[in-house]
DNA sequence: GTTAATCATGAATATCATTCATAACCATGG
DNA sequence: CCATGGTTATGAATGATATTCATGATTAAC
């Protein structure tokens, strides 16, 4: 019936009212500065009306705008009334609850995640399994809950998605300005670090370098651990491949700087998998919102 | 922040409240009934607890089904409020607008639904081509805004998607019965009215049913104005395929009766089109959106 | 039982939002 | 005046998500 119900794009306009710039208000958002424009663009054009007032620098609302921006004040408080209001009636998890994870992920980022949830849930005992091996378990009831990145198709299991892992080509600063790494090819020059001998741990990388810029590994340096590789690439041994989140710390502090940030290799999907009987018990369900509500950065992409 | 907020599917929510059934939710929304239970399923995944009562045939709703549900009468409250609101500052139109449509169309649809508009603004002179050909005489400013099932993509025009014209062929009650009409080949049997001699106009249909059910026409009865073919048929002259929204009337009262419903003729898109610069003009935009708000079997889609 | 109505489900599709790449714009400082 | 850095706008390509289609499962009524 009311075409101006596109709530998307009210709590878009809400926070750009608040922020009072596209590119703040995306950022806050977690979309691009386009996403913004276009959205409101397409609010105005159903509204019928002006409601931003574009004057060059500063940003304001138009009378209407106005208008419309108090209803959102008033709309968003009962909604978000609401959603706590359900929120809160979630029971707070007990028993047991047997989670598997990769182990990079794992190790990493799932550890440094788990302390809020588990305060939350005191009376929730977990335990973690990391391991290559993860669908197994969970079908013979080893493991209520995986977290992976391999596709399981399975119509008795539930996928949530969770977050996309990036990978990244980086090094030690020091190692990049010896062997003056400015093109992929230049890798050519120095030794790479890789998961096995022969390189193909590589290939997800190679796959996206067009073909003339293609580097060839002469020294590779097999080291059959993640977190190994990143400790002797800190040091300066070489170039490595690594999902993003993995070096999250070492690219704050420094310690390695990415390389061609114009390369892309090709992303893996990470997703939560649960037999769906039992997806819906409260402490798989809350562990599993509680990890979507995680913000994909803090997953490093 | 929120992921409650979800808006389509708390509408969805909301009208199913008040309708009590899947079903009839989906009709007054437009919808099937299974994007209704797909919105619930995931409205429901999202808010981690029943919000629906589904006790057999009767429908209720839970405790939080009901504290959601008043949060929904407020929120749509404050939100049809502000659009009223917005509506209203609309001025009213004046001046002159040229309107430029498809003749079928033009003749049958449009003019049965301008009576609304004009009544809502009388200060406005309007006139009406229906024509072939409508591009040119936009692209020169003979017209203000044409109606028109044909693409033209061009930068300097505004495109809004209007309906979908879908196609039948139909035949009187009498005919139908007297060459056993049952599967497309049949068609074989009796004449058919195309608009052109060769037939060419029944393509849209027959590159819709399966080779080896193909019929081959050996009389072909042509005549070059949809109207004048539709009264034919009506008389039992023979079979036709034309715009379903041309022949609503037959059909409703009996007068022609659709053949072969599962074969589905591939289906034009209408939009209006308008110059750009032109289409922030108060006229344009009231009509345009007059127009989208008609609601699609208005239009016989 | 059998039928007719209702809701659920999965795969295919269509639709819409978002991004990417880039243009246009505006203020400020040489 | 023309650069420059910081904005917002735009169009095409992409990706995510809602919707449909086709069908199965469940219930109520006869």
């Amino acid at each position: 019936m009311d075409p101006l119900l596109d709530l998307p794009q009210l709590r878009t306009f809400f926070t750009l009212a608040q922020t009072g710039s596209f590119t703040a208000c995306a950022r806050r958002l977690h979309r691009t500065q386009s996403a913004v424009s276009h959205a409101m663009a397409k609010l105005e054009d159903l509204a019928g009306t002006p409601l931003l007032d574009r004057r060059g620098r500063e940003l304001g609302l138009t009378e209407e705008g106005r208008r419309l921006y108090q209803a959102c004040e008033h709309v968003f408080a009962t909604l978000d009334a609401a959603a706590e209001d359900l929120r809160r009636h979630q029971t707070q998890a007990k028993g047991r609850l047997r989670v598997g994870a990769t182990v990079e992920f794992g190790s990493s980022i799932l550890m440094k995640h788990m302390q809020p949830f588990q305060a939350a849930n005191p009376d929730l005992e977990m335990d973690f399994t990391l391991s290559q091996d993860l669908l197994a378990p969970l079908l013979r009831d080893d493991l209520d809950l995986i977290i992976d990145c391999q596709e399981h198709p399975l119509p008795t299991l539930k996928k949530s998605p969770l977050f996309r892992e990036i990978y990244v080509v980086a090094c030690a600063p020091a190692f990049r300005k010896a062997h003056r790494l400015r093109v992929p090819a230049d890798l050519s020059r120095g030794p790479v670090l890789s998961l096995d001998k022969a390189g193909a741990w590589w290939n997800r990388f190679l796959m996206a370098v067009p073909d003339d810029e293609q580097p060839h590994f002469d020294r590779i340096i097999a080291v059959n651990h993640i977190r190994a590789m990143i400790h002797a690439a800190s040091e300066g041994m070489g170039a490595l491949l690594v999902p993003r989140y993995s070096v999250l710390e070492e690219l704050r502090r420094g310690d390695l700087v990415p390389l061609f940030p114009a390369i892309r290799p090709t992303e893996d999907r990470f997703s939560i998998y649960q037999k769906k009987v039992k997806a819906a018990h409260e402490k798989q369900r809350l562990l599993t919102r509680y990890l979507q509500s995680l913000s994909p950065e803090e997953f490093g992409s």
